[in-house]
DNA sequence: CTCGACTTTTGTGGTGTAAAGCACT
DNA sequence: GAGTGCTTTACACCACAAAAGTCGA
């Protein structure tokens, strides 16, 4: 309530230096930073570069957001992804789960981050020639971002294998799915650009090639480059950084969140529990839990009412994998609940009324069960 | 706004039972 | 892998007083 009378300017402003725009959320911290001091204060150690880092919630601007609405052009926090989108008009806007990050990424990763473009043709942008010559440069490289059409950034979706055949799983019907999963500046795209750009002016080396610096960072994209992605295997930064965790096949193909899907066991998908162990609460919290959140008759209602749609032609070019998405949705937002239930939750048992407790006790009983007892 | 009458909902514990887990053959 | 027996776990069941909610005066 009080935050609506702050000036959004200030409610957004960066916790570190308190001077430019939050652009970030740690988790870990608690804290809005913007990408100058997420880097001044994740390469302190190899401890905080562990942090995992979100984009700011566009509404609630206080939250790490972890859905980007197409439709909108806006990225929102579980709780406020919920709020916009409750209603059937905006549930159907085109929505999409983004990942974090961790370690401490360059500039050059942060575009590739934020989903402004894949680097690696238009790294001349932030090269030496361009960044910090003039004026010009400085335009052209905007003009750059600000014209590139088809980001490519690995995300969830790239790790659906459909090419690659030697792993002798057969690709299925399911259209291709935009790469750009991570595309998702939010309503701050101009700000980004602006502190990846003193960002970028500020790094010793301009150089966009994938280096070991990566490995000495630690910085790790949570979706991995497909190149280098093998079925079965998926690097993870919950575990010893140095060891991929593998699983068999058949498990990352039927998650326990989808095994109601089962076409999807057609393709192989990595399991949540593992790309989504960058939140302590995702990575601690069985899918049981997340299932109990919402009811069984919650959840036939979503699946109906999204086969409506599809049958009702709504979502007529729906993809299988959409659903999958939905899901992925409904998981972040039921996380999100659950760690607000989790905060008041009591594991004793605690007696709200003392005095009925007294009379359980002596009340009259058959079997364990209470008997009526004749006045 | 307060009060009283009335209705509805909640919470309490011991036991039985089904389901799950486990070891063993 | 299938079958069996044992143990553990989760949950429904019951009556009714107390709490909470509703409504009219």
């Amino acid at each position: 309530m009080t935050d609506r009378k702050i000036n959004p300017k200030q409610r957004r402003l960066c916790d570190y230096c308190n001077q430019s725009k939050a652009l970030l959320y740690c988790r870990a911290d608690s804290a809005k930073l913007c990408f100058s001091c997420d880097r001044e204060v994740h390469s302190a150690n190899q401890l905080f570069t562990k942090h995992s880092r979100s984009l700011l919630c566009d509404a609630c601007d206080n939250s790490p957001a972890s859905i980007f609405c197409e439709t909108e052009q806006s990225v929102f926090c579980s709780n406020c992804d919920w709020e916009n989108h409750k209603f059937s008009s905006s549930s159907l806007h085109n929505r999409r789960p983004i990942e974090g990050f961790t370690g401490c990424p360059s500039a050059s990763e942060l575009v590739s981050f934020v989903g402004i473009e894949d680097l690696g043709d238009k790294a001349p942008f932030f090269s030496e020639e361009k960044v910090g010559c003039g004026e010009d440069g400085e335009d052209d490289g905007l003009l750059y971002l600000l014209s590139w059409e088809t980001p490519v950034t690995s995300g969830f979706d790239d790790l659906i294998v459909s090419n690659d055949f030697e792993h002798g799983f057969k690709p299925t019907d399911v259209p291709p799915l935009p790469k750009n999963r991570n595309a998702s500046c939010g309503q701050h795209k101009e700000e980004v650009l602006h502190q990846l750009r003193y960002l970028a002016k500020s790094e010793p080396n301009h150089s966009f090639v994938k280096t070991d610096v990566d490995a000495i960072t630690g910085f790790q994209p949570w979706i991995t480059d497909t190149d280098n992605l093998q079925p079965g295997i998926v690097h993870t930064s919950c575990k010893n950084d140095t060891d991929p965790i593998s699983f068999p096949a058949y498990e990352s193909s039927t998650p326990q969140c989808f095994s109601d899907n089962v076409e999807m066991a057609d393709q192989v998908f990595l399991p949540f529990s593992q790309l989504r162990c960058y939140t302590e609460e995702s990575a601690v919290v069985p899918d049981k839990h997340l299932g109990s959140s919402r009811t069984t008759h919650e959840n036939e209602s979503l699946e109906n009412q999204l086969q409506h749609q599809i049958a009702g032609g709504t979502m007529s070019a729906l993809p299988k994998v959409a659903v999958h998405e939905l899901n992925s949705q409904e998981r972040d937002s039921a996380i999100s609940r659950y760690k607000e239930k989790r905060k008041t939750r009591r594991y004793d048992k605690h007696i709200r009324y003392e005095s009925r407790k007294v009379r359980a006790e002596s009340r009259t009983r058959i079997k364990g069960r209470f008997a009526k007892v004749d006045h």
